[in-house]
DNA sequence: AAAGTTGTTGCGTAGAGTGGAACAGATGGC
DNA sequence: GCCATCTGTTCCACTCTACGCAACAACTTT
């Protein structure tokens, strides 16, 4: 594995990265503190960044995410063109199981929710396209972390049902189930999961959950070759 | 304007930058040939961006963009906010005229495609959020360049209509009539548009799109102080 | 095998990036 | 009004990073 890395580059990044918090918008000096570095420096870092749209400058100063973060994103997004094939399945599983379903990538340590379909009762598991979750609770978590992480235990579970469940895990009112996209060559693609109410997803629910889940991503797996 | 730049950090969004054209995958060479750099130089900068998720790397070894870039993006268009107060807008331009209804923010010196509301008519102008477009030409363009340049002609057209007209101009078959969004504190956002195949929209439709558009933008302006 | 690819690594040096302080605007309190 | 305290930018000298280049390693092609 590649142990090279360019500071200046990943300082600039780190400011980024900043921006991950609750704050939509940071003054200089907040990036300061939050990075670490010295405001001389977090100003030139900037300003290089807001050249390319990465950070733009708000009327009162203060710096926001740029335009071209969302450009590239996009870009990402339509890379996958998975988009088409997922959305419908996650329909189909909402319609099957009443609860949300979700589609989840790796994003370094943790996990990315890339596509959501709610589900349309009035009670459920809501959770935006793009919010980050860990990767250490919650099935599409296990799932993801058997392939990104030596997570043996996970590994097991994936052996031997070939999907994860869990319930209360993350957020002890939510139960969820999921299952791997993993294309014919072997390559890993995301965690497919239906996710909602512990009171409704439990029991044999969870295991229908489960077993839909499943058998949605083994279809999925199969399409995108 | 700050003069201050720091050359790692420009290399490594210019990087980023390469997955800008048709390719969505390239690979070491392709992105040294694309950039300039050298080979060593971006497989140095090319892993900073990997270890940060802004890039990742294929089975095969080709570089893709990462997950991160749509985890910020899908930020950055939270940060607005306005999504929230632009859509009913844009659904009710389309409602209105018939034609494909869309906002546009500055990147640096393009127009970006933020949110999009698509005509019903089968025939239609069609564009993907995300999309990048001139400034040059189509009136959100020169609604755009008004604000972003020092376009003359763009700003006392502004100046008279508060908004823009097009036809023909970006692509020979569509017409469109744009105004721009501009908070209480005289900042600007973007512009409002609304486009459609020339064949409908011309003479008095267009005029009328127009009218809509300006009134629309008007209203929106008020209303995110 | 040889002659191309490809991407990674080592190394010495030029010079970029950095820390720190000093400066310059804002803002605000009294 | 004035001084105190924020903010962000600029300057400068030094250090150490990032870089160009070459050599290398790992694969394909011929």
């Amino acid at each position: 594995m590649a142990e090279t890395r360019v500071e200046s580059v990943e300082k600039a990044l780190s400011i980024l990265e900043a921006f991950s918090g609750e704050q939509r918008s940071l003054t200089l000096t907040e990036i300061a503190k939050e990075t670490g570095l010295y405001k001389s420096n977090v100003s030139r870092l900037a300003s290089s960044l807001e050249r390319y749209g990465y950070l733009k400058r708000d009327a009162d100063r203060r710096f926001r995410l740029g335009p071209a973060l969302w450009r590239l994103g996009t870009l990402y997004r339509r890379n996958f063109e998975m988009g088409d094939a997922i959305r419908p399945v996650l329909r189909q599983l909402v319609a099957d199981t009443g609860e949300t379903a979700s589609f989840y990538v790796l994003d370094q340590d943790e996990r990315l929710c890339l596509y959501r379909e709610n589900s349309p009762e009035p009670v459920r598991h809501h959770l935006d396209e793009g919010a980050r979750l860990t990767l250490r609770a919650g099935a599409a978590g296990h799932v993801l972390a058997a392939f990104s992480l030596l997570d043996a235990g996970a590994k097991a579970q994936l052996a031997a049902d070939g999907s994860c469940t869990s319930a209360g895990e993350r957020n002890p009112h939510i139960a969820s189930a999921a299952a791997p996209i993993v294309d014919a060559a072997g390559q890993f693609h995301g965690a497919l999961a239906v996710s909602g109410p512990l009171e409704r997803l439990s029991g044999d629910a969870l295991e229908m959950a489960r077993l839909r889940v499943l058998l949605a991503a083994r279809e999925l797996s199969r399409d995108i070759l």
